[in-house]
DNA sequence: GTGAAAGCGCTAACAC
DNA sequence: GTGTTAGCGCTTTCAC
C-alpha cells in the first residue's frame, strides 16, 4: 500500500485538498464538523504530511540546526556541553513538530563558512542556534547571516550583534562561587581561565576579580593559571599552581573539566581534597557527579539556554523577525563535596 | 538577490536544466567542456540545490536517523556514549553531504512507536540507525521496519532480525579483560551487571564466565551484582561488594558509570585503587580518563560502529536492499592506572 | 467556509 | 550527449 496522499485524505473525507490543508496546518475558518471529517481520514489513512513537499511550496523547514565547536579528533570529547544544549534543543523542537540537524564544526577549518552556508542553503533551516565559542566568532556570524536565516547565539559574552542570543551570567556567579571560597576561609584562590576566544568564558575570569575584591582580597597574578577547557590543560595549570609556595588553598577552574585535571594532580601529589585543596568548577555536567569527590561547580543552564534559543526561532519561523533584548538565565552554586572550609 | 535556482544556472551556462541536474548529480553523459561551463555558473551564482525540491522529486532525502535511548530527566546524562555514536554516523554523513537528524527517545512511553513512525515518514529518511538497547526491542525495530525504511541497529546483542547490524565482540573481549585480572594475580573477580534489556551488555557477563573458566577460575554468584548502566546503580553494587568477606581485589563493571561508581565507594571507604582493589569498566568514553585513576576499560569502538551503519544506510540509499551478514568490529582492552597486581 | 488553479525547484522517463 | 515534458505533494493566491 503506497503512502496516503493529501489527495487520498479529501476524496475519504469528501472535500478539497485545500480544506484538508486547513486542518493539518490548523488554519482557522473550517466549519468543526468539517475538521471532524477530514480528522477521521487522516488517522484512517495513517496520512502524514510530506515535509519536503511542505517545506517546498511554503519555504518553511521545520528543522533547526544546531551548530557546535568540534574540537576534532585529537582531544577526548566529553561532549557534557554537548550533549545539554541538545537535550534543550530537542525539548523544543519535540513540543512543536520541528527537527532538530546537528552539525559540530572546527572553526579552524578554512571551509567551515563554506560548509556552513552550503548546509543552510540545501536545507532551508527555520532557524540556526549557534553555540559558544563559535557565537562569539564574526566571521561565522556573519557567514549566517548572509544567508538570511533567523540566527539566535548562545553564549556570545558580550552582545554585540543585533541578533537574539541568550546566555547566563557568568561574571555574577562566579563572584558569588569566589566570594563562598572566601568565606570558607581561604585566601590564596587559584583560578585557571579558560578557552581564549570563548568571551562569556573570560567573564567568568572577570567574576572571579569581583569575588576576590567583594572579599576584600587582593588580586594576584601568580595565581593565575591559563588553560584552554580540556582536562589537559588543567593538569597543567595545576602542577603550576600546586608548584607554589605557599601553595593556594583552593582552585576555582573555569569548567569542570579543567576542574577534574586539578584532581587528578592533586590526588598523584597526595594532596587531600577537600582537606587541604578546595576544587570548584564550572558547568555542572555529568562528570561533576561521576568523579571523586564530587565536584562543588556552578550550574550551568546549559539545556534551558538551547531550549529558548530554540522556541524563539520556532516562534518566529515565518513571521518578521522580532527585535529581543539578550535572554540571561541565571546560573547558580551547586555546592558539594571538593570544597570544604580552608586547612588551618 | 532571490536564490539561484537551477533555472538561472542553465540559462547562465546556455543549456537545458537538465543537464544541470545531471551535472550536480555527477551522472555520466555529459561532455567535459559542457559540464565546465555549468560549473562555473554555479560557482558564479553561488548555486545551491535545494534539497526539499530534490527529495520530493527524487523520493531521496539525503537524511539519515539516529535513534537512541533516552533516559529521561531524571537521571544525569553522561553522554559520553551518545556523542561518540554522533561522531561516527555524521563523519560518514559529512563525506556523502548528507544530515543527520538526532532523536532520542525514550522507550517506556507508550507512544514512541507512533512517535518514530511520525517522525520517519514525514521526514523520509533514507535510512534509519538504531542504536542499543533500542536495537534489541522488537516493537521499535519492527515499527520501523513498517515504514520500509532501511535500517541499521547497533549492537543488537543476537542477530535474530534480517537487517544489517554492527557490534563488537562484547563477549571475546570480557573474557579477555577477565583473564587479564586473573593473570595479575586476582582469584576472587566480582562482577557488575548491567541494563537488563541490553542485550550486549548481557554478553559482557556471558564473557566475564568465560574468562573464569579459562583461567581455571570458579565462577561465585555472590560476587555478582545487579546495575542498570548508571552511575547510582554502581554505588549500590559497590556497596555490596565491599562489604564481602573476603572482598573481591578486582571488581568489573559491564560499563564505565558503573565503575566511576565503584571508584567513589572505595575512595569513601578508604581502600586504595589499585593497591588493595582493582576496577575495569567498559566503554573508554571520556568519564574513563577524566575520573581518578584513570580506568582500565574496554574500548568499545562505538563511533566506528556508527560509521559503518550510517555508511551502509547511504551506499544503499536509492538501491535494493543488500543482504549483509552482522559485522562486528572489535573491541580493544585499555589497561590504565586503576588495575594492577592483586595484592598479598 | 470552501475550492480551483498555479507553482515551489527539482528529477524521471523518454525523446531526439 | 542533451532537451522536453510531466509530475513529486504540498501551500499560495484568489475566486466564490
Amino acid at each position: 500500500m503506497p503512502k496516503a496522499t493529501i489527495d487520498d485524505v479529501a476524496d475519504l473525507a469528501g472535500v478539497s485538498i485545500k480544506t484538508v490543508s486547513r486542518v493539518i496546518n490548523r488554519e482557522p475558518n473550517v466549519r468543526q464538523s468539517t475538521r471532524e471529517k477530514v480528522d477521521r481520514a487522516i488517522t484512517k489513512l495513517r496520512y502524514r504530511p510530506n515535509q519536503s513537499a511542505r517545506s517546498l511550496a511554503s519555504h518553511r523547514s521545520r528543522l533547526i540546526v544546531l551548530v557546535y565547536d568540534d574540537p576534532g579528533e585529537y582531544e577526548v570529547p566529553s561532549g557534557g556541553f554537548v550533549i545539554r544544549m541538545q537535550q534543550g534543543a530537542l525539548r523544543a523542537c519535540k513540543s512543536a513538530n520541528f527537527n532538530l540537524l546537528i552539525h559540530p564544526c572546527n572553526y579552524r577549518d578554512k571551509h567551515v563558512t563554506d560548509e556552513l552556508q552550503g548546509l543552510i542553503e540545501r536545507t532551508r533551516p527555520d532557524g540556526v542556534v549557534l553555540a559558544a565559542p563559535l557565537s562569539n566568532m564574526p566571521r561565522l556570524v556573519n557567514a549566517i547571516a548572509a544567508t538570511n536565516t533567523p540566527l539566535v547565539r548562545l553564549s556570545p559574552g558580550r552582545s554585540k550583534g543585533q541578533e537574539f542570543a541568550v546566555g547566563t551570567d557568568d561574571r555574577r556567579v562566579c563572584a558569588e562561587m569566589t566570594r563562598h571560597l572566601a568565606s570558607l576561609g581561604h585566601s590564596r584562590i587559584a583560578f585557571i581561565t579558560g578557552h581564549r576566544n570563548h568571551k562569556a568564558v573570560a567573564n567568568r575570569f572577570l567574576g572571579y576579580k569581583d569575588g576576590l575584591r567583594q572579599s576584600d582580597l587582593d588580586f594576584d597574578e601568580s595565581l593565575v593559571a591559563a588553560g584552554d577547557n580540556s582536562l589537559r590543560s588543567g593538569h597543567a595549570a595545576a602542577e603550576k599552581l600546586l608548584a607554589l609556595d605557599p601553595r593556594p588553598t583552593a582552585i576555582f577552574a573555569a569548567n569542570d573539566d579543567m576542574a577534574a585535571g586539578v584532581i587528578h594532580v592533586a590526588n598523584r601529589l597526595g594532596i587531600d581534597i577537600p582537606g587541604e585543596l578546595s576544587v570548584a568548577g564550572f558547568d555542572d555536567g555529568a562528570l561533576a557527579q561521576q568523579i571523586y569527590p564530587a565536584l562543588t561547580t556552578v550550574r550551568q543552564p546549559l539545556s534551558a539556554m538551547a531550549e529558548h534559543a530554540s522556541a524563539a526561532l520556532i516562534d518566529e519561523a515565518g513571521k518578521p523577525q522580532i527585535e529581543r533584548e539578550t535572554e540571561v538565565i541565571p546560573a547558580t552554586l551547586k555546592i558539594r563535596e571538593s570544597t570544604g572550609p580552608a586547612p588551618a
